[in-house]
DNA sequence: TTAAATATGTAGCAGAGGCTACAAATTCAC
DNA sequence: GTGAATTTGTAGCCTCTGCTACATATTTAA
């Protein structure tokens, strides 16, 4: 076959729509980092303090898996661990938590206000709270408070 | 120090919430098949084909990881590519694509009507929509025509 | 037609996050 | 105090998703 008579008309197609920034690995591990501060301070508030195995059975994996998360967190300043002792979260760790925890209510709250049953709030927020924007959690807590006034006030 | 007055208190404190049913690899990589072949599907409307480096150029990595991620679809039977061929979905990819992108217009919709710029409704989509399960995606399409309805016939 | 540009493939490395198996330390109960 | 149970650590394996460097195939343009 004559090589200007080809069969495939290869365009070239560059700049299409791009939406993808792509949330790349690191981002993962951020996700991880923030669910492991809010189940530490979690596990602090409620049982006093928090063990490599009450993370391991929150979490649903072995011990050895969290205890490796633990070292990464460790190296990144959230988290403080000495060899058989329990975990404790740094200054940073903690305003971390504390900012995860936040955005983790305002989904729920949210979601509920949608008449999403309880549990199902609660295991899409998991998922949910790492992907939204500061943009997005705004809309979030406006269209709560209009759903709590027009709770408190019904329509006449 | 005695034995029995131990300073840590550690108490047993196993069956607290566990509301972590912690979405494992698995879950990962299937959103990974999902952007995939909603990518796929969508070059091959816009553009007529699907080549490794346009895949590579819309997700911002490179054509390698792109190539072993295509490698595993195909394992898996979403897609079928031959050697310095293009990509097609098979029937089972096709109908995930068709899935996906459903489920990503109703999130961007959804946001979109809360007030959410579009751009950031577009890029918060990308992470919300493969965590969003079928009651919560119920809600949105229930509030998405709550809010279309009361657009058409303004409260008197 | 042939050379350059582009696209694809392959080899090999890294980190995150899974696992099992086994060793060692700590805690608990007697 | 001592032994058993529990917890933690270590070694070593896996997959997925990133990368660079380099080789090869295909397209394109002169």
């Amino acid at each position: 076959m004559s090589s200007t008579a080809a069969i495939s008309v290869r365009k070239k197609s560059s700049a299409i729509l791009h939406r993808h920034p792509r949330r790349t690995r690191e981002e993962h591990s951020q996700e991880t980092a923030q669910d492991y501060v809010e189940i530490i301070a979690d596990l602090i508030g409620t049982t006093g303090e928090a063990r490599v195995i009450d993370l391991a059975r929150r979490l649903g994996v072995t011990h050895v898996t969290v205890a490796r998360t633990i070292q990464r967190l460790q190296r990144e300043g959230l988290v403080t661990n000495r060899p058989y002792r329990s975990i404790f979260l740094t200054a940073s760790g903690s305003k971390l938590s504390k900012e995860s925890r936040r955005r983790h209510e305002i989904v729920v709250q949210f979601l509920e206000s949608l008449g999403v049953p309880a549990h199902v709030a609660q295991s899409d927020a998991e998922g949910i709270e790492h992907h939204v924007s500061t943009e997005t959690l705004r809309a979030f807590v406006q269209h709560l408070r209009k759903s709590k006034r027009a709770k408190k006030r019904p329509p006449p």
